[in-house]
RNA sequence: CGAGGUGUGGCGCAGUUUGGUAGCGCGCUUCGUUCGGGACGAAGAGGUCGCAGGUUCAAAUCCUGUCACCUCGACCA
């Protein structure tokens, strides 16, 4: 998959926000190698068992043979350790707080462009932390970021809480999941924060020299997201005319496109609003020869938030056309104060954006207290099902089965009592869970 | 991996059954007229039909082989 330029400038723009947000939080950025050594991977039972099949490897350098093959990386916790087991050495040393902004390869069978792919692009933070409540507390405050970011700058409601067992990450004690729903009802794993106790440590040999003068086995953390967020904004926001980019991360905030632009003063006009309005935003002056409705259209396909109409009858009288892509709303407003304007304009079309997302969550959210009216939803209604849960795996592989892809999204952090026994075996519930068929 | 399907200018397709040496729409180039919702006219550029072999006077079309891609299923930490 190539991601040309306008593409590219909307996972700039929410790279920069998020890692904004990591170094808020006091995280620092590194790299790591590429390769992963067949023997570092193997190391953790449970990770190598869950990678394993989706790793592309390296088995010739230049034109010999190696002696041991080299993983491409599908993800770095390996590759993290091994360096924390070499760089900790007391508590002085910690916590570790690093951050990794790469590409990852996983070689999946099925690919979707941005959802699933078989390269993609994403940051993986890894820490190391003295105790396993600061470790969970990480856990919680970068699942907590990811909340924020999807809300505040991506637009996008989700659910969120504990991924259940068979969910969970390779080698993790405990999986937080974003789980945003698409437009169509169909779940994704939006971004995840795992809690990995001292497992990873002890498979590694990282330990540190306490307070108390002993030797302990640091706790640890791991967290990441992807390019696949680009498939969530445009599965989540966009209609048939085209993409509906959120204001925060659109490459391009307001397009001005100038009308009759042949015509004595139109372009000069139009030059001096975008000279002043890209101090503010990210501003496109389409001065092209296309015609207007050529260009109407081909910002609404991009997802451009505002599009600004300039002509001779409004230079006439100090105003312009704003033109809302979320909702196709036009406003005559005056030039002066423009800016003042449009920033508010930008701020209430985020907000809609939002809110009608997370009102399309609730109408597609459905509660199924007996197994046949689990089934029922599942076949006819496409969108999340709250259910309750034994515990039990098998109930989660006999949902699956018999709905044709239904799997625990997750287990919410507020459950809510729906019923005293399991949906799918009737013996006593554990939790409420969300489930629903994902990409 | 299982089943099915498709490869023809940049993109989307027709033509293959009934062999006669390639066509349409969009896009692209130039000029002119247009310009408040994907403009119009005229003139152009661009492909030997996935690849290899075979049959034939003649192959996009028939035969054999091969490669690639797509859809569905399985799989998806």
């Amino acid at each position: 998959m190539v991601i040309r330029p306008y593409g590219y400038a909307i996972w700039e723009n929410m790279r920069n926000d998020m890692d904004r947000r990591f170094k808020e939080t006091g995280h620092e950025n590194v790299y790591m190698p590429m390769f992963i050594p067949e023997s570092l991977l193997q190391k953790e039972k449970d990770h190598v068992e869950g990678f394993a099949p989706e790793c592309a490897w390296v088995t010739i350098g230049g034109s010999e043979k190696l002696n041991e093959r080299l993983c491409v990386r599908p993800t770095s916790e390996t590759l993290f350790c091994e360096h924390y087991a070499k760089v900790v050495n007391t508590y002085r040393d910690l916590p570790k707080l690093y951050n990794q902004w790469c590409s990852v390869v996983r070689w999946e069978k099925t690919t979707r462009p941005f959802l699933r792919t078989s390269e993609f692009l994403w940051q993986e933070g890894h820490t190391l932390h003295e105790t396993e409540e600061e470790a969970r507390e990480e856990t919680q405050r970068m699942l907590q970021v990811y909340i924020d970011f999807y809300k505040e700058t991506l637009a996008i409601p989700a659910v969120f809480g504990a991924k259940t067992e068979k969910e969970r990450f390779a080698g993790a004690k405990e999986t937080y999941t974003v789980e945003p729903m698409m437009h169509n009802g169909v779940a994704l794993q939006g971004g995840t924060s795992h809690y990995f106790g001292d497992g990873f440590a002890r498979a590694f040999d990282i330990t540190y020299q306490g307070r108390d003068n002993k030797l302990h086995y640091p706790h640890q953390t791991s967290w990441g997201t992807s390019t696949r967020m680009i498939g969530a904004l445009i599965m989540v926001h966009s209609d048939d005319d085209g993409l509906v980019l959120p204001p925060k991360v659109a490459p391009i905030q307001v397009a001005i496109i100038p009308i009759a632009q042949h015509k004595e003063g139109v372009l000069d006009k139009a030059n001096a609003l975008y000279e002043s309005l890209k101090k503010t935003f990210r501003t496109k002056l389409d001065d092209s020869d296309q015609s207007p409705g050529w260009k109407f259209a081909q910002y609404e396909m991009k997802g451009v938030p505002v599009r600004l109409e300039l002509g001779p009858k409004d230079i006439e009288k100090n105003q312009c056309v704003l033109v809302r892509r979320d909702t196709r709303e036009k406003l005559f407003v005056s030039l002066d104060g423009i800016e003042d304007t449009i920033t508010a304009l930008l701020a209430q079309i985020h907000d809609d954006m939002y809110n009608r997302a997370l009102e399309n969550m609730h109408e597609k959210t459905h509660v199924a207290t007996t197994y046949d009216e689990f089934l029922d939803i599942a076949e006819n209604t496409p969108g999340f099902i709250k259910a309750m849960w034994c515990g039990d795996s098998a109930c989660e592989d006999k949902l699956k089965d018999a709905t044709g892809g239904v799997k625990s999204r997750c287990i919410p952090f507020e459950e809510e009592h729906l019923a005293d026994t399991c949906v799918c075996c009737g013996k006593p519930a554990k939790h409420m869970v969300y489930w629903g068929k994902q990409y």
